[in-house]
RNA sequence: GGGCGGUUGGCGCAGUUGGUAGCGCAUCACAUUGACAUUGUGGAGGUCACUGGUUCGAGUCCAGUACCGCCCA
């Protein structure tokens, strides 16, 4: 990165690597290497956000590509400010997901977790984790971001696992923390319970079975002698414990006290009357299963029916006397079936009705839900949910877009309690002990010694493992060091500022760090939430493996470069938080985008070699001069306001516009006069390295390659290129002194008279180098001070060779084409002959639009109401622009007169 | 069933205090290399889903309808 010229195009590829390189090398990613501000203390300059840590479980997608580009945008923003800016990366350990694919791995070699044992097995994890930590962490850098690679962070690393103990502990203690036998969200694939929130529903054909439970009581006075009941599982009766009916309903007031015999198995269940039972569904009688039901469970409980176990772990019907013995150890589905045909034959199946019902799903493989009642381990949320919904009202915690406010409160509102106990073997152990002599449960966050009941000495650990959204709960500040509140990290930089992420795991996550973070810091962990749409593919379809429509980031950067790649993602963002429709058109666009800057700066670059280190001379500046500089404040004002105001993608915008088409289309081409002129050069020169620090300054954070990469050939003697990198070079600020709207209005004449000449010369094919002669006629005041002062720019455009301005109104020049710009007439005398009907067309087509937008104005002013209740500058506006559209119009029609 | 989001030129989308509809891509014509053909110049293209309301004025606010998508039960 020493020598001044650039290549004729943009090779990302021979960028990219070298500039990363670099930046790691000089640690620029640490807080510690960012210059201190002069003012406020460590802590009140920080600017923290923790990256939402990715799962080892497999590569990174799209998602994560705009999630982290958005993320660096605000953290190269901040650094670039001066603020004592930290990003802490780190990834998620993962735990069912994890443990699944190893398993799956494990299969294809003829191996099993049980066969291996858990040490073996978890030693296999822990090498695969690794391995693919590392595999994100190169995604991650080739996605040019730039977190503190130094503090990267797992969820499984000792300090996170103190912090979990430490937080599990504390929670417990204050009877947050609950252990209890309840039906739970059972996948008998993962052999785990999961949480509500894992758990997908879908809608599912299936059958209502109509079963006949014959009564066991002599009193019974049906005529068949036998109570039909609806079940949607008739494998899971082997485990009912009662039948149950409306007690207002009229068909079955007599059975209400009466005993059934469960049919194969013939165990006597009683007849109870409860609200709960739904007339209408199925026949009005409905089974109670305790065991394997949820609703069953709570109807169990109020009754104080004893639950009966009939389906294992693995959702196999147990061998076990309450299951007859032609279906002990049947998977649930074969013993559906089983028991259908058993039932039939028996005369006990009265009807099987197709029947359509939402069936619970394991979110991680997909596998049907089996509700099971077993002890697990529950966090009481209410009371967290309370104090999170607190900080919500009193500002401490935003969402934006805003509208996620709304789904945040109701779930918080209507939240249960969450399971945390999970079965399986990669993860955080749940700090929990058993006295083998009394079963007293010891919950610390190191093994007792002395059993606090019996005084034994002889433990069962828990073998349960915590939910991994338990550790990512506590990932604000177990990242930062606590529980110890002197860490400095912790000290520092806790609080975070800003979370980024997608609305999928608004519940999972955001929540759940809000709930842990105020209760055991008292904080929240952020001040603001910012959630971004989802990518999904150009039909607009999610993303997903299954689907085969995934796209991966890495080969996008491969093809059109990392730059390119973010600034599509980027200018793709709205502020609404719309999904992203992406398509390779639009990443092209961002390609394109690097060239251009990349050779605007390539001819900057070869005509600065010679500049001096002086700044701007305001006072030496041409009129086009004045308009960039007013032009680039302006920009570099509403890019500041746009990334305090999370616009991302109209920060994009405001950038490629600035560079494109204002830097590239007319300030370069109008430099290239004026560094011939001796008396201008110097000053030009200045003002084109200016111009290009700062649209590199400003893109930086959206494009931080090539930005660097230019940025670094910028001449080192200039007073504001003197860091390292640009990195940490200040962010611009704008001077507004500079932006000057009544020069923009100048330009603005000066402007649409080029295009409007140019216009003409494309009709009548006059070549762009043929030099025309022009005769302006500008009676209005304003407009003849601006070709007076712009008549350079003017010339310098339009290949001009003679050029007269009249201030007041002048005879229609014989062969002359016209345009009509704000109140003046722009002729282009032509040697040839004029073809009016052309002449005539252009003419009148500017005046249908003329006349249809007075007709609007008109109609507005003789409105009375508008007169009385429009604000006054709106009047005066109306005013004004109806002023000069009756000029123009005049001017058109004596034009259309001398045409004929 | 409840909630949320979307419907704007051929396509993809902007448009937050209501004041004459913008951008990118595609398209048509011209330009052939002096930073860039990964380019330049100019043009064409829209009754802002529909109905009604509020207002001097509605893409923008309110009510309802249709279609598409997401979330929750």
């Amino acid at each position: 990165m020493s020598t001044a010229t650039l290549s004729k195009a943009y090779d990302p590829k021979l960028v990219e690597q070298s500039v990363y390189t670099f930046w790691e090398q000089h640690q620029l990613f640490q807080p510690e290497s960012i210059p201190a501000k002069a003012v406020g203390s460590a802590s009140e300059n920080a600017f923290t956000i923790v990256i939402p840590p990715p799962n080892v479980t497999g590569t990174l997608h799209m998602g994560h590509a705009l999630d982290c580009t958005i993320q660096d945008i605000l953290i190269r923003w901040h650094r670039m400010c001066g603020d004592n800016t930290l990003w802490m990366p780190g990834t998620d350990h993962a735990g069912i997901a994890t443990q699944n694919v190893v398993e799956k791995q494990l299969r294809v070699e003829g191996k099993s977790k049980d066969a291996l044992g858990r040490e073996a097995f978890l030693k296999i994890v822990w090498e695969w984790a690794q391995a693919r930590k590392g595999d994100i962490v190169n995604q991650f850098k080739r996605m040019g971001i730039s977190p503190d690679w130094q503090r990267q962070r797992f969820t499984l690393d000792e300090g996170l696992s103190i912090a979990v103990r430490e937080a599990f502990v504390r929670l417990y203690d204050k009877g947050l923390i609950y252990q209890g036998r309840y039906i739970v969200n059972w996948c008998p694939r993962c052999t785990s319970a999961i949480s509500d929130i894992e758990t997908d529903y879908q809608d599912e054909e299936s059958f209502l079975w109509e079963i006949a439970y014959p009564l066991s009581s002599e009193k019974g006075q049906s005529p068949e002698g036998h109570l039909v009941v609806a079940t949607t599982r008739p494998e899971t009766m082997y485990g009912d414990v009662a039948v149950a009916v409306h007690p207002e309903d009229p068909r079955y007031q007599s059975f209400i006290g009466q005993t059934v015999r469960l049919p194969l198995s013939n165990r006597e269940i009683p007849i109870i009357a409860d609200e709960y039972v739904d007339r209408e569904f199925g026949t009005g009688a409905l089974k109670i299963t305790p065991a394997h039901d949820p609703n069953d469970f709570l109807l169990g409980q109020k009754h104080k029916l004893e639950p009966v176990w009939v389906l294992d772990e693995h959702g196999r019907l147990k061998t076990d006397d309450a299951v007859p013995q032609a279906l002990q150890g049947l998977e649930r589905f074969d013993a559906r079936q089983k028991t259908e045909e058993l039932l039939r034959e028996a005369g006990f199946l009265v009807s099987k009705k197709e029947h359509s019902h939402r069936v619970g799903h394991c979110q991680r493989c997909n596998t049907t839900i089996e509700p099971l009642l077993s002890k697990q381990w529950f966090v009481k949320t209410k009371p967290l949910a309370e104090r999170a919904l607190a900080s919500l009202e009193a500002g401490e915690l935003r969402f934006i877009p805003e509208r996620w406010t709304n789904d945040y409160l109701r779930w918080m509102t209507d939240i249960q309690d969450w399971c945390i106990s999970r079965q399986l073997w990669w993860g955080h152990t749940i700090p929990a002990w058993y006295c083998k002599q009394c079963e007293h449960v010891h919950v610390a966050t190191v093994a007792p010694i002395n059993c606090k009941e019996c005084g034994a000495q002889d433990f069962r650990p828990e073998t349960d493992v915590l939910d991994t959204w338990f550790s990512s709960g506590l990932w604000p500040f177990s990242t930062m060091g606590w529980p110890h509140l002197d860490a400095p990290d912790f000290k520092t930089y806790y609080p975070t500022s800003v979370l980024v992420t997608g609305f999928d795991i608004i519940f999972f996550w955001v929540a759940r760090m809000v709930m842990f973070g105020l209760e055991l810091t008292d904080q929240s962990p952020f001040h603001t939430v910012y959630i971004h749409g989802l990518i999904r593919d150009e039909k607009g379809q999610k993303m997903s493996k299954s689907k085969g429509n995934t796209v991966d980031p890495v080969e996008m950067i491969d093809a059109y470069g990392c730059d390119g790649f973010r600034f599509a993602l980027t200018s793709l963002i709205t502020y609404g938080g719309q999904d992203i429709k992406l398509a390779k058109d639009k990443i092209e666009t961002g390609k394109l985008f690097c060239n251009k800057l990349w050779n605007a700066s390539r001819f900057v670059l070869m005509n600065i070699e010679e500049m001096d280190n002086q700044p701007v001379n305001l006072a030496e500046c041409s009129l086009m001069d004045r308009w960039i500089l007013s032009r680039y404040h302006e920009t570099v004002q509403s890019v500041n306001e746009l990334l305090s105001a999370y616009k991302f993608g109209e920060m994009a915008g405001v950038i490629y516009e600035f560079s494109w088409n204002y830097v590239c289309d007319w300030y370069v081409e109008y430099a290239k006069k004026q560094l011939k002129d001796p008396a201008l050069a110097a000053n030009t020169r200045r003002i084109l390295a200016l111009l290009l620090d700062g649209m590199l300054k400003l893109a930086h954070p959206m494009m931080p390659y090539i930005t660097e990469e230019i940025w670094q050939k910028l001449p080192k003697h200039l007073p504001y290129c003197d860091s390292l990198s640009i990195m940490h070079a200040p962010f611009p600020v704008a001077d507004s002194t500079q932006i000057d709207n009544h020069l923009n209005e100048t330009m603005d004449v000066i402007l649409e008279s080029i295009r409007a000449v140019r216009h003409i010369r494309q009709q009548y094919q006059i070549a762009f180098n043929t030099p025309v002669k022009l005769v302006i006629e500008a009676a209005h005041p304003p407009d003849f001070q601006a070709f007076s002062q712009g008549e350079e720019v003017l010339r310098h455009f339009i290949t001009v060779a003679d050029l007269s301005l009249s201030p007041s109104p002048i005879e229609t020049p014989v062969n002359s084409a016209a345009a009509v710009v704000s109140q003046s007439r722009v002729f282009i005398l032509l040697e040839g002959l004029i073809d009016t009907s052309q002449e005539k067309t252009r003419m009148e087509k500017k005046q249908a639009e003329l006349l249809k937008e007075k007709a609007q104005l008109d109609g507005m002013m003789s409105n009375e109401g508008f007169l009385a209740r429009a604000p006054e500058a709106v009047v005066a506006k109306n005013k004004a622009r109806l002023e000069e559209l009756t000029q123009q119009l005049q001017l058109l029609e004596s034009q259309l007169a001398q045409i004929v």
